[in-house]
DNA sequence: ATGCCTTCCGCGGGAAGA
C-alpha cells in the first residue's frame, strides 16, 4: 500500500498538477497538506472520478488539510486536540481497514513559527507540537499501524538543508523545535526517509524564490512517522522530485512509503 | 536574512509562507 504526503500549496490552483500527479503515482492514500480552501470549494469532483475517496478539513485562505483515500473511510477526525481556541485546519486523521487490521493516517500541517520573535508564532509553533506529542502518546497506546504524515516544518538536521548555516535564525532549525521532533519521534516512532537512507540531498522543499529548485538550495521538512505496527511493514520510501519541475508546481514535491498492507 | 515568488482574498495591495 502506497501512503503520500504532499504539500500541495493551493489545491484548486494545483487541481491539474494533483490529477496528473495522481495517475502517474497511483498512491492508495493521500495526505495533502496548505490546500488554501474551504471545503465547499475543494475540487472534489476531479479526484473521485479518479477513484479517490476525499475527506477534507478546510479553511478560507490559508492552511487546510485533506486526506484522499481509494479505501473506504471507516473514521474521521478533524482537528488536533489539545486547544478549543485553536481555529487553524492543520490536522485530519483517518481510520481504514486493511488485512492486518486497523491502518491510522494522519495528514498534518505544522505552524511554521517564523518570525521566531513574535510574541504568538514561534510560541505558537512549539504548543502545538507538545499537542501534537499527547496525541501521539495517545494514539500509540492503540498499537495500530499509524502514519502520522505531513509538513512538518522542521529540519531534522543539518544534513536535511543544503546550506544550514542559512536556517539557524529560522524557526523550522531552531534547537527547540528540533528537540520537539525528536522528542515526538522517541515515543517510538521510525521517521521513514531516514529509515532507508543517510545521504545528503534528500530534500523535500525548494524556495519559489532566487533559483532555490535550479541552485538545489532545498530543505526536507515533509516527513512520514511510523509506528512499530506500521514500521513492520515498511519496505520502501522514495522523494517524488521530479514533480517540482513541472509547470506551475508547489513548493514542495511528494514523499512516498510503500507499507505491506492490503485493503481488508 | 529577507521577501528575489506564489497563493489567497477580492479588486488593491496585504497576509502568509519557510
Amino acid at each position: 500500500m502506497k501512503i503520500v504526503t504532499w504539500n500541495i500549496n493551493g489545491v484548486r490552483a494545483r487541481i491539474g498538477n494533483l490529477t496528473h500527479w495522481l495517475t502517474e503515482s497511483a498512491p492508495d492514500i493521500v495526505c495533502l497538506q496548505e490546500i488554501k480552501t474551504v471545503d465547499e470549494q475543494f475540487p472534489r469532483a476531479e479526484i473521485e472520478a479518479l477513484g479517490y475517496n476525499v475527506e477534507i478539513h478546510g479553511q478560507k485562505g490559508f492552511n487546510g488539510v485533506a486526506l484522499l483515500s481509494k479505501l473506504r473511510f471507516d473514521e474521521v477526525i478533524k482537528g488536533l486536540p489539545g486547544d478549543e481556541a485553536d481555529e487553524q485546519a492543520r490536522f485530519i486523521e483517518g481510520v481504514f481497514s486493511t488485512d492486518k487490521g486497523a491502518l491510522r493516517v494522519a495528514s498534518l500541517y505544522l505552524p511554521n513559527g517564523n518570525p521566531i520573535d513574535d510574541e504568538k508564532k514561534f510560541p505558537y509553533k512549539l504548543s502545538w507540537m507538545a499537542r501534537l506529542e499527547r496525541w501521539a502518546q495517545e494514539r500509540l497506546r492503540l498499537e495500530e499501524a499509524l502514519v502520522l504524515a505531513g509538513d512538518y516544518n522542521v529540519i531534522p538536521e543539518p544534513v536535511d538543508a543544503r546550506f544550514p548555516e542559512n536556517w539557524l535564525g529560522d524557526a523550522l532549525f531552531q534547537p527547540q523545535t528540533r528537540q520537539a521532533f525528536r522528542r515526538l519521534l522517541n515515543l517510538g516512532f521510525t521517521e521513514a526517509v531516514r529509515a532507508v537512507t543517510d545521504a545528503s540531498d534528500t530534500y523535500t522543499f525548494w524556495d519559489y524564490q532566487a533559483g532555490a529548485w535550479q541552485k538545489n538550495n532545498g530543505i526536507r521538512i515533509d516527513h512520514l512517522l511510523l509506528s512499530p505496527e506500521a514500521a513492520n511493514r515498511f519496505s520502501s520510501a522514495s522523494i517524488e522530485k521530479h514533480v517540482r519541475a513541472w509547470e506551475k508546481p508547489s513548493d514542495h514535491v511528494p514523499v512516498a512509503i510503500d507499507l505491506a498492507l492490503l485493503p481488508a
